[in-house]
DNA sequence: CTAAACTCCGTACCATGGTACGGAGTCAAG
DNA sequence: CTTGACTCCGTACCATGGTACGGAGTTTAG
């Protein structure tokens, strides 16, 4: 049968990929709750805490700083749906900003590279494009 | 007729719109050269100061890191075009990637915040994904 | 039983890209 | 000539997201 998964905190750090001393960087931070102690002191994660650190990176992962994670991690019974909305609809128009950023750049550079490939100049198109 | 134009530490500041700090900054992390200074020992920034300057803006609004910056400066004198190439090459497949990474968390958050919009769920599916 | 490996803790440190502070000298306007 | 603005310098500090250190206790494998 299934026992009450608990796992110690090299247990956990591998299960997210991340360092055990994250995990209590998290804690401090108040990413994660202080998680209860075994008779030795060490720290024992259940699987509700193992779930919030996999949030955690999944929301790191789309893009949220760990302020907003916590802000997140705020809502997290559930029922304020729509703070959490705000606080997507946010963060999705910081992607299309960032989106179209990215584009501008990448733009540029290959009209430059390709002005660099073409070859024939003096100097460097990718400097000069740079430098004026 | 023109004359040499030198500009005071805040005249060029704002010309970049930077802070005057940033630019002794800049001079001691090498990004800009130590300039000449007026016997009050002021610095002088000339219109090549300037421009370097201006270069290391564009670059970082490029998305260029201050340590590739660096390197971008470094071939000046623009003759090492196929450095400065492949500088740029892998700073496009970099720029690819992130786009591809913000694509796929805006597919994500808008398919989740979908789901919350049409509502009649008893938690919030935008964290219940982030819990899954 | 001993040694390696794991855990604890507080604290310090890292990179990145700056910003701020404070005392001293300098320059321009009134 | 004074006052305020500008500049100098070294150094300290900021946010972000961790990582490392070192000494002490614990647990586990041989």
């Amino acid at each position: 049968m299934k026992s009450a998964t608990t796992a110690s905190a090299s247990a956990a750090a591998k299960a997210a990929h991340v360092n055990v001393e994250t995990l209590r960087y998290y804690e401090r931070e108040g990413l994660l709750p202080a998680p209860p102690r075994g008779p030795n002191g060490y720290r024992q994660y259940d699987d509700a805490a193992l779930k919030r650190l996999r949030f955690i990176r999944r929301a790191q992962a789309l893009g949220f700083s760990l302020a907003q994670v916590r802000e997140l991690l705020r809502l997290d019974d559930g029922l304020n749906c729509s703070a959490a909305q705000t606080l997507a609809r946010d963060k999705l128009d910081v992607i299309e900003q960032q989106i179209a950023g990215l584009r501008r750049m990448q733009y540029r550079l290959k009209q430059t590279l390709a002005a660099c490939e073409r070859g024939g100049r003096a100097r460097c198109p990718l400097i000069d494009a740079l430098l004026e």
